[in-house]
DNA sequence: ACCTGAACACCGTTCAAGT
DNA sequence: ACCTGAACACCGTTCAAGT
């Protein structure tokens, strides 16, 4: 009986249910809590046998990030270079939204999976096709992500929910003394008040980037 | 004699010369090599005697992360917004560059210290000064940091130095299968061939914003 | 008031032993 | 070929005991 049980667990337990289970438990109880002991429980087996799947938690930890890479919208080569941007740029938003504990670990990703140089080649791709020099197309890249990572990471941190920004401004504003910080204390109030309503805009930055580009690259400066 | 030598310790430890010693082994070790036992043995000093000046670790590292804003180059109220902007852009890339462990901690960090408050109130004020409605100014905050953060830390995580861009272009490219990433494959020739040197540039998607705000500005968008 | 050693509840990972 | 338990070298932190 404990033979069958054993053979059992070898059908079931392979690198990809087990990066499933991990994402999983990264999605819902943080990133800190992923361990390879609660890993290991959650997928009723020992700490151990996980190390017969994967090298080890570096390894693991890379197989999740490229999973989380193939959940971004592939660039297509031809269309519409801005619009394809934008929604690969949502798609990812989106990615980062389910998985936020990604985005920091992505970005210090030494190497790079499977997914992440189809990103690279769709994106450059798309970019190159529309009249991008390889270099231009490389900037342009880079700056893009660098926005669509940092925004979404500043996002995801943000202390309060965008529904509860007036209530938490109205409890910090008499923390925040008029004479040491006039523009702090300003804006807050402005928000108290329902002049604004503090909500920032992943489109607002994107649209800058992807207007200041076209237009670059309209007068020839990219091309 | 063990009187005279604990009354000097007593003497020479506080949260300030925590904090920098904290900072230094970050910056010299890696941030995982920043432990309490580590910090304590280069301190001359017992894990625990760290207990009786910080809360704990998290305390420690947003004691840590407040130090490192104020190394930012604080925005003038008056004057040139944009060449403020940028002075202050510059200046932070540069502090991350000092201190690599910091952008994922102080993206993330939720408390705000002072010096925090202090760069917040500077650069809305900065922007409000020079017509940005309170809820433009948050956005072009936003977006301008977003820039900040995501470049640096692409920046501080990519594997080879400029210098050997090159070199590193030459090894990759056989692994680059051209029939599976022609735009990569392309780009990483281009860069073998030195058609071009693969160098992003930070000020590249810092004036697309700049460039872009101060156009939606002037044309009244954000005032 | 501050420093200390022992202890607790965790980690990732190695290794020899099982089947 | 894969699973396991014990062990090692680490963590952050609590607590009672010192001075």
């Amino acid at each position: 009986m404990s033979r069958t049980s054993q053979a059992d667990k070898r059908r079931t337990l392979n690198a990809q249910k087990i990066t499933e289970a991990a994402i999983e438990l990264a999605d819902s109880q943080g990133i800190e809590a992923l361990s390879m002991r609660k890993l290991a429980t959650q997928l009723g087996v020992t700490a151990m046998s996980i190390y017969n799947h994967v090298a080890n938690k570096d390894d693991l930890l890379s197989l999740m990030l490229d999973h989380v890479v193939s959940e971004f919208e592939r660039p297509q080569i031809k269309g519409d270079w801005q619009e394809t941007m934008r929604r690969r740029a949502h798609s990812m938003r989106q990615a980062f939204l389910r998985h936020p504990w990604a985005p920091p670990l992505l970005i210090s990703t030494i190497t790079n999976g499977e997914q992440t140089m189809r990103d690279t080649d769709a994106t450059l791709g798309c970019l190159i096709n529309a009249g991008f020099t390889y270099a231009a197309a490389d900037w342009a890249r880079n700056a893009i992500d660098s926005h669509i990572y940092g925004y979404t990471m500043q996002e995801l941190n943000f202390p309060v929910e965008p529904d509860e920004y007036k209530a938490a401004a109205a409890h910090y504003l008499p923390m925040i003394e008029k004479s040491d910080f006039p523009y702090l204390h300003g804006a807050t109030l402005a928000l108290v008040n329902g002049e604004y309503d503090g909500v920032t805009q992943f489109d607002f930055g994107l649209n800058l980037l992807l207007e200041g580009l076209a237009r670059q690259l309209q007068s020839g400066q990219l091309s």
